[in-house]
DNA sequence: GTCTATATAACGATAGAC
DNA sequence: GTCTATCGTTATATAGAC
């Protein structure tokens, strides 16, 4: 679409990068534009002048939050590898992109309940159609006998679930086990090293 | 503290339930006095009346979501009973009382993100302290053999993820797996017969 | 492109009649 | 206790000078 204008002006660029991390931390209602223009050191009205409005600009963080992190996953699923390696493999990168972008996942769940059907059809042909071979390759190895005897969907589901879930529980994790931050980082470490162990002993027979 | 007013009036409770789908569906910046003050059918200013204030009515809201559900959830821990057993009847009545409360951990984690140390003191004293027993028979079997060779806190937070992260994924995997309201039900369904089952493998050897 | 000043709208909160 | 009417504040958004 737009081929020439991708000289993006470094104002335009450090806005983005305040609106998303407030928009990260506070959402979208719990956002402020004030806020937004102090992180970027700019003045408020610049905000209107390259995004139009709170909402214009909360849409693109938001689109551009999921398409930088989903594709890549996605395709960690379906590489041609054996079962257990692709596994091991997909928990490790994952894990690897949350830990960098620990805010993402409670961001868009939360925006994502407010509004169920936003981003549905992308959401179904970036991960629904792509993630079709990976469920039959479940599948098949669990007809082989290779695999504990459960719907391909809900091994799917615990896997991502004891992935992502650490990170959206975080403060209730870190204050019932008293981890300062230095004691949950540690802790993710840990995590990093044993999940993949875990889940393929679990998974697979 | 209050014996004599508990005769809370019809009025102030729909206006309390009224909030409570409203503060759940749309978190805290999100609600609107309005809507909620419609949905109980009564009158804007009623609100301020009975609770003078949206943070204060918010507050009751959180708090009570939260003390309706975490003690009943700590308690299942605290029975004297084998290990194996313990964890079927937790992962049973944890994954009842979420599916007659589907809304309400992203609801918690939302707000708890936002503000990390609200509830710091409730959390500690209410899970933290009446988890250690639990914590420590999962390290007592594993020091037997009988369980995976794990950090009692990796495990529970293992199970844990498996119970709730599904409701609060629940947008993306209705999605993925193109499954109306009613799948959604089925499968959730067909979690509660697997997953204990699954946990119990995974954990125990 | 960037600023100051200001308009406009929304929302929480209050006053006061009944 | 419940209503109508209205206030005061805050936040988004725009106008216009530079």
């Amino acid at each position: 679409m737009n081929k020439k204008n991708d000289q993006t002006s470094s104002t335009e660029l450090k806005i983005f990068e305040a609106a998303r991390e407030v928009f990260q931390a506070k959402g979208l209602e719990g956002a402020r534009m004030q806020e937004i223009a102090d992180r970027a050191e700019i003045n408020k009205s610049l905000l209107h002048y390259y995004y139009r409005s709170k909402d214009k600009l909360f849409e693109k963080v938001y689109q551009l939050s999921i398409i930088r992190v989903i594709p890549q996953i996605v395709s960690l699923l379906n590489q041609d590898l054996p079962l257990e390696d692709k596994l091991r493999n997909f928990i490790d990168k994952y894990l690897e992109i949350i830990i960098a972008n620990p805010d993402i996942p409670l961001f868009i769940l939360h925006e994502l309940n407010k509004n169920p059907t936003r981003l549905k059809t992308f959401m179904l042909n970036e991960i629904g159609k792509k993630i079709t071979p990976f469920l039959e390759q479940l599948r098949e190895e669990s007809r082989k006998g290779n695999t504990v005897d459960l719907p391909a969907e809900q091994i799917l589901v615990n896997i991502m679930s004891m992935i992502i879930f650490p990170f959206i529980g975080r403060p209730v994790f870190q204050t019932i086990f008293e981890m300062d931050d230095a004691a949950f980082e540690q802790f993710i470490y840990e995590r990093k090293k044993t999940l993949p162990d875990f889940i393929v002993q679990s998974v697979m027979k």
